[in-house]
DNA sequence: ATAGGTTTCCTGTATATACAGGTTTCGGCT
DNA sequence: AGCCGAAACCTGTATATACAGGAAACCTAT
């Protein structure tokens, strides 16, 4: 039977509830067929112009794809990031709907190299900044290589998180107050050691973003994100407020 | 009675068409009342069920808001000022001290591939439409490859500007007032023509931006702007004012 | 065996009908 | 006057029904 909590959304939520627990579950897998219209009549007990609303809809927002005459099916995943916002990684990929886990590489106090100080806008003779090195992944595969230089004075705690559970960016949000974001997009081919961390394949660019975010005209951290263009790109919708 | 020509569109389409063409005739403005479905029901000889996909889809277009046993109005334009983010490459080489100048490679009327098609939203049974190809200069080197397609309903006169005085982009926003925009920016190795045409080294990739944009709901144009990532990367900086 | 027509299943659209529940207006009663 | 309930509209949801048209499987005749 159809969720028997959530009892008072519509019937046509709970028809795409039923349909998303099966994706959600793995129980549909991408470009298998879903039930049809009528299978949804016959399983649901639902008239079919209400089993036609739910998989429309979701046809809508990019989770189904119909072809008349053919079926329904579970569309591709394409990973989107958003490129205005700061965002969670953990969070974005939950919210579509996925299992997020992470490796830390790395996760220490290292000595300033000049490249590093002048990107940071620090002086190079001073202090040493901490270095988190962490591959994102979502449903088990490798999504994202984060490469993060953290400025110890604005966030000397940081050192001591359990990055397993907190992201650098969540634990950043919530603990310095962010004035100022520089966000640089850009493509390059994979340096080895990103290749591997991100299980590329040969001839692949990368997506890079450099996030640099500020507080109270310091620069708190540098991070750089690291995708496989094969799977990823970053989108931005604008539209007029209603 | 509806709209005549376009006879073979479904009738909820017609039904939008012909509340669009209100508001784009000034007929109806911001925050005024749309016809309510009965009306529609009596004014255009549908259904009520017609008449309210059309009203449903639209609002969720962002262009009406509905209000549930009160009635349903026309959604607050929002100006271009939010919608900054669509600039004019002509503009932003001459700001930066450079001298712009371009090559039209083609500038013609097409018929639809169903890629094409898919990507406009647009049925790939009729319309043909303009496609643009341009090599965008800073200082005489390659900066920019633009690929565009207008939709030919939305801007007739595209085909017909010059592009060497009028970069598209400053046609259409002058033109064509602007609902809604997305952007994706991704990465991938060039094609053997986008690769000659800026002029690219062996091994390096490319950064892609592309455009969507929208007027009244109905797409107008769809971008491909290919620059070499060895000189480009995309920037922005964002202040929190409080 | 293959070409061509038929059947079957699917989505897409359109309509009539029904009821629920929110909002505003209006009128009557106190 | 002020309160209150009834009406009049509105959107939101749900159903049954109908037909069109695309796609694929199936079957038949040559």
């Amino acid at each position: 039977m159809i969720n028997t909590n959530n009892s008072i959304a519509p019937l046509y939520q709970k028809v795409k509830d039923y349909i998303l627990k099966k994706i959600e579950q793995g129980e549909l897998l991408p470009n298998s067929r879903v039930p049809s219209e009528n299978q949804l009549v016959a399983e649901l007990k639902v008239s079919r112009m209400t089993a036609n609303r739910a998989l429309k809809e979701l046809a809508y927002e990019g989770l189904l794809t119909r072809v008349a005459g053919v079926g329904t099916f579970v569309a591709e995943v394409q990973t989107k990031g958003h490129l205005v916002e700061v965002r969670n990684i953990a969070e974005e990929v939950r919210e579509r709907g996925h299992s997020y886990s992470n490796i830390v590489v790395s996760h220490e106090s290292v000595t300033l190299t000049s490249a590093v100080a002048n990107e940071m806008e620090l002086p190079n003779s001073v202090e040493s900044v901490y270095h988190s090195l962490i591959v994102h992944q979502e449903d088990g595969k490798m999504l994202q290589v984060e490469d993060r230089y953290v400025n110890a004075q604005a966030a000397p705690e940081y050192i001591s998180i359990d990055l397993k559970q907190t992201t650098p960016a969540a634990y950043l949000l919530a603990n310095v107050p962010l004035h100022k974001v520089e966000h640089t997009v850009r493509a390059a081919m994979p340096s080895a050691t990103i290749k591997t961390l991100l299980q590329m394949d040969d001839n692949v660019p990368c997506l890079i973003l450099d996030r640099r975010t500020w507080s109270s005209g310091k620069l708190v951290s540098v991070a750089h994100l690291y995708h496989s263009a094969q799977s990823f790109s970053l989108t931005e919708t604008i539209k007029r407020d209603s």
